[in-house]
DNA sequence: CGAGACCTGTGACAAATGTCACGGGTGACC
DNA sequence: GGTCACCCGTGACATTTGTCACAGGTCTCG
């Protein structure tokens, strides 16, 4: 477009080198179409799910990341941990649809650049990259809120353990077992976990710890 | 572009009118972009949420809706079926996460036009979309086949609204409330779809036939 | 060392949940 | 008219779940 001819006070000499990882490829090539009509921005692959992300990403060393935080095999926290600790010079940016209060902190917990909802409008996601790509950081303020107000976790880590699987578990029964733990005990932690969070059962407490990203 | 020169053996004089409805801005956008790369399609509207996207439809008669499922306010079938009975001529194509196949099925009843799910590669969304403005129907096969496989719903009509409340409320009395029943009654219902589901419990029971689609 | 937090367990109890048998009512279909 | 499916309810029962008190173990901190 404008052959390379500096526009602004401080022109980037290479265009960013991007990768988009995304499970759904509807929205991965929508969000390719989007960030390709950017002249300064140049995509250099696309992952369909957490691990091959790292893997293309450690690979071909883009300038920046975008990772969707929902996806097979390993979550963008997960993807986003291994690429830092392996590639630091590589920004990556979590993008998730809904984002709970903890999973902020666990995304910059893994040192991430940018966090943002899929509630942003697309015509600032390219700024974003930019910013980011800049070495600047951009948290997205509506959660970046939400975390600072959110008290902090009251629970023990293994009421922690026995409500991670009470999402996924019918019965005390099947938790006891996958924890190898009595009944008695992991009712006890629920019991414990249920009047912390002042949840009527252990299915309400589940999914407020989810909710608040602590599980 | 083309200055409505022919170009095909069935040209299309006016571009493809086309409405997008995402409650999540990124994605809207980025469906946009990609969308408006296409020559023949002209973007028109963006909604929100299902009541703003069949408001709009009806006040702007696209040729296309494309209509996300998961929406506010109304879901996209919900809203596919209030465009296509004031405005029968527009044409709508559901988009989903999930597809389950009992969804295709209320989709079909609404008379809805195309059926995609976000996994399909975004190259093909605008074929799609030609098809459909052309008066074919496209449904997504894999989806098609996973519905014709799936067995029919075996619970009755009051069996399936327990289960429905099933899924917000924690407790039979809830349930009993919401509903204007007694406890016991509601306990035979959830009984009797537990059995013939095979689940252990009552949020299984409603989980199943959430996936199967039938609530 | 003592206090306190946490992990793990037991036993007892009340409430919620799921199962079963049974009743009466309606409406459709043969 | 009889049969059948469905709707709504009751009552009795076993199981599951949640609450509570308590007890022994570890570990950390002052």
């Amino acid at each position: 477009m404008s052959f390379g001819t500096p526009q602004g006070e401080m022109p980037r000499q290479a265009p960013i080198r991007l990768l988009i990882a995304d499970d759904e490829q509807l929205i991965r090539g929508a969000l390719e179409a989007l960030l390709g009509l950017e002249p300064d921005i140049e995509i250099v692959a696309g992952a369909d799910d957490g691990v091959m992300a790292a893997e293309l990403t450690l690979g071909l060393l883009p300038d920046v990341c975008l990772l969707d935080l929902e996806m097979p095999r390993a979550d963008g926290i997960e993807a986003a941990e291994k690429i830092i600790a392996e590639a630091p010079e590589v920004r990556v940016i979590i993008v998730t649809r809904h984002a709970r209060p903890g999973v902020l902190r666990r995304a910059l917990a893994a040192r991430i650049s940018g966090f943002v909802p899929k509630s942003m409008p697309a015509g600032e996601l390219a700024d974003v990259i930019r910013d980011v790509a800049a070495g600047k950081r951009y948290i997205d303020p509506e959660i970046a809120a939400a975390a600072l107000t959110a008290e902090r976790c009251p629970l023990t880590e293994r009421e922690l353990d026995v409500l991670r699987v009470t999402r996924t578990s019918s019965s005390v029964q099947d938790i006891a077992e996958a924890l190898f733990l009595s009944t008695g005990t992991v009712r006890n932690y629920l019991s414990a976990a249920m009047t912390k969070l002042g949840a009527a059962n252990r299915r309400d407490a589940a999914e407020q710890a989810w909710q608040q990203g602590w599980i």
